[in-house]
DNA sequence: CATCCAGTTGCAAATGATTTGCAATTGGCC
DNA sequence: GGCCAATTGCAAATCATTTGCAACTGGATG
């Protein structure tokens, strides 16, 4: 339940400066939050979880951008039109793929990425270069059955 | 180039009349397109293919979603906040992936699903039910490189 | 083939997510 | 402590999509 040793602020805070940002207060207040939510996060659920007045929620989605341009955060795409975002830890490029139920929302990380090979025949296949890949998966989870 | 025979209009208008739908003069403009286009389109994309004044761009978000619902085109998201949609022969459930280019936002349709098992295993794993999955690729087409 | 009504349409206004202009504020480096 | 680019809050603007409503039209029925 503890946010990750690897992923505290002074540390993002380091990440950020590296790119000539600021660690202000609503974006150390908005780290948090992310810190305390392993589970992709809305903007709009990201503003809610602060203090009122912390932050406005256009500073969230500026934000949010930023963090993602500098490799921060993950953006990922659920289906239902929102961004949601995950905190990144150094290095790593966040690619995995996410289960999320039909009727509750509740979403389950799935750790495997099989396409590798399949990625690379596509690639190969049509002429295309740099391919990357998007993949979620939807269905009933057991609490909603 | 020419439009698959199995989806002619008389056929479409039929399977909309099953749902006691009518097919109006919008819709079959609409339709039209959709035949002539085999690519995902936006509404905005249908809404400009159609002659001015054929039909009301609202009328193409109402066509596109009582379409979907009637099991007649298949929407997909690829990720760019549009809703696209492309037209489905009778009994096809329409389950296929792109590869869009990153640049010009071209798109490759994709023939193989590989997913079958996976699919199984992840919902095996998790005790969900129902589960189906979204797949998309990007990539940089060989005319942008 | 005239009638009737549920299903449709155009138009304008409403939503919801996200972005942007701007003047006031604030990190962080000297 | 001071400076300046980066940042913020707030309000207004965008963009995709939806909706209310009164007028209209397929197509089933007599």
């Amino acid at each position: 339940m503890n946010p990750p040793r690897h992923l505290d602020l002074v540390d993002l805070g380091e990440r950020l400066r590296r790119k000539s940002h600021k660690l202000t207060g609503p974006r150390q207040s908005i780290l948090t939050v992310l810190r305390e939510n392993v589970r992709p996060l809305s903007n709009k659920q990201i503003h809610a979880a602060l203090q009122p007045g912390e932050c406005d929620l256009a500073t969230v989605y500026r934000s949010m951008r930023l963090l993602e341009e500098a490799g921060i955060v993950k953006r990922f795409d659920l289906g239902d039109g929102l961004a949601r975002y995950e905190l990144l830890r150094e290095g790593d490029d966040g690619h995995h793929h996410h289960l999320v139920c039909n009727r509750c929302a509740s979403v389950v990380e799935i750790a495997e990425c099989f396409t590798g090979e399949l990625e690379e025949r596509i690639a190969r296949r049509n002429g295309f270069q740099a391919v990357t890949h998007r993949l979620e998966f939807f269905g009933v989870c057991p609490a909603c059955q």
